[in-house]
RNA sequence: GGUGAGGUGGAUGAGUGGCUGAAAUCAGUAGUUUGCUAAACUGCCGUACGGGUUAAACUGUACCGCGGGUUCGAAUCCCGCCCUCACCGCCA
């Protein structure tokens, strides 16, 4: 809890007593329960005796007890729904392997790749990169819609759709199995993978029939798994999917927006997988090493971050963040996050396997981008810009179609 | 949006007030048997939250789409909602 920096250690207190208390009311209102239940049974013996004198005595009885049952069930609920709304509450708790701290700077760098270009006079940032090829119209976005959604113009909608390929290929490649997910979600969904309570206000939510706009494929692709008990020798269930995502961003207008550095809607290709509890730990290196040979592979400066414990995501026990270097702004871009939730996320889900022992126990969710596009955008135009055009990666290029934007 | 049918355990699918947590079949699982592939037979085989135990055994409650109601007693009757399917309308 101090390592996530977490606000409110009495949480845990508080639900401790919250659930002796809800014992307490449950054992009461069972044992009372059982009682009519068995007086009930035997109000159907007499009657098929024919003994209405016995019956309607008992029946006087089950009344009584009833009566009692009135409050003790309306407690108890209320009771449980306390208890449930501050479960809710409590953070995921971090691994032993995750810095204390509060802040960014706090981040400890796991390790760097890759080599900053050096770049010619007169480099410019991705925003001009993109009106000189023309391949992002941002006032055409904020005509259609507002701010922070991009049109995506001509080679440069062409660009994303290479990436998306080229990322769901190398996914696939690797033994994940693609889906296509739904966009929006219901409350449940949300709830399952802790995007509610938590983040509240950040997603876009659409009343009239109350589902909220994703914010990443990992909420549609890790509900599949929602409620359902698996088999042991299923696991590892690798998944991978495209979509887009969607953010308020909420509070965040400033110097850090311009361009494609925060938007509102941008593309993203997520990998998810859910292992057996034993194997989670080295599972998280396995992505990492993942989402690191494809970030390699577009020729792009990178370094990889362990979050400390108050950058990390509410629902994380530990995070890899992996940013690139955009030569231009130079400034680091976040492009993907690499997360074990460990039983966070699958407790909400009631997602669980049968092990060899015929006892279920709770399965562990991880997931990661690989990658998100707009950044990945802006890293590829700043850093492999040249005075007549854009280099496009030789990864890239069978996807593009070429090996160059620009004269 | 309209009309009709329907939502039962991993699947198929019985079940119209008490003997049903729920038949049967399939799948799954443990075992027996037949010299292999395969088949036959037998047992087991829902979940959650409690009590209990060193752990079990054992035991209570709830759950047959969701939420209410009627009744001593509901999968079964009544009301509301959600969802699925079919047909019609509209439409990419």
């Amino acid at each position: 809890m101090a390592i996530k920096n977490f606000g409110q250690p009495q949480l845990v207190d508080q639900i401790i007593a919250l659930d002796d208390e809800r014992k307490r009311l449950q054992l009461a209102f069972d044992t009372t329960q059982a009682q009519v239940n068995a007086a009930s049974k035997e109000i159907g013996q007499h009657m098929a005796k024919g003994d209405k004198a016995a019956a309607e005595s008992l029946k006087a009885q089950v009344a009584d007890w009833k009566q009692s049952l009135e409050p003790l069930k309306l407690s108890l609920a209320q009771s449980e729904k306390q208890l449930q709304e501050t479960l809710v509450l409590l953070p995921n708790l971090p691994t032993a392997e995750v810095p204390a701290g509060k802040t960014p700077e706090d981040n400890v760098v796991v390790r760097e790749g890759g080599e900053k270009p050096v770049l010619a006079n007169g480099a410019k940032p991705h925003w001009e990169l993109t009106q000189i090829h023309g391949l992002i119209d941002f006032e055409l976005g904020n005509k259609i819609t507002g701010s922070g959604f991009p049109v995506y113009t001509g080679k440069g909608a062409k660009l994303q759709r290479a990436l998306v390929q080229y990322f769901l290929e190398f996914n696939t490649a690797a033994g994940y199995t693609e889906y296509l997910p739904p966009f929006m979600v219901n409350a449940d969904s949300a709830y399952a993978t802790g995007q509610l309570p938590d983040k509240e206000g950040q997603m876009y939510h659409a009343t009239a029939d109350d589902f909220y706009l994703i914010p990443t494929a990992e909420v549609p692709v890790t509900n599949i798994y929602r409620d359902t008990i698996l088999k042991e020798a299923d696991l590892p269930l690798k998944m991978t999917a495209y979509s887009p995502c969607f953010r308020r961003e909420a509070g965040s207008y400033g110097k850090d927006v311009r361009g494609l550095n925060r938007l509102h809607q941008f593309e993203k290709v997520e990998i998810i997988q859910i292992v057996h509890p034993d194997q989670s730990a080295a599972t998280l290196l396995d992505m990492v090493a993942h989402v690191e040979a494809l970030v390699k592979s577009l020729e792009l400066p990178y370094r990889i971050l362990r979050l400390c414990g108050g950058d990390m995501g509410f629902a994380a026990a530990i995070t890899y963040d992996f940013e690139v270097f955009s030569a231009a702004q130079e400034r680091w871009l976040e492009v993907s996050s690499v997360s074990n939730f460990e039983s966070f996320q699958t407790h909400r889900m009631k997602c669980r396997f049968k092990g060899a022992d015929g006892k279920t126990q709770l399965a562990h969710s991880l997931n990661g981008s690989s990658l998100a596009l707009p950044r990945i955008l802006a890293a590829l135009l700043e850093n492999h810009q040249t005075p007549t055009g854009i280099r496009i990666p030789a990864a890239l290029q069978p996807y593009f179609g070429s090996d160059t934007i620009g004269a």
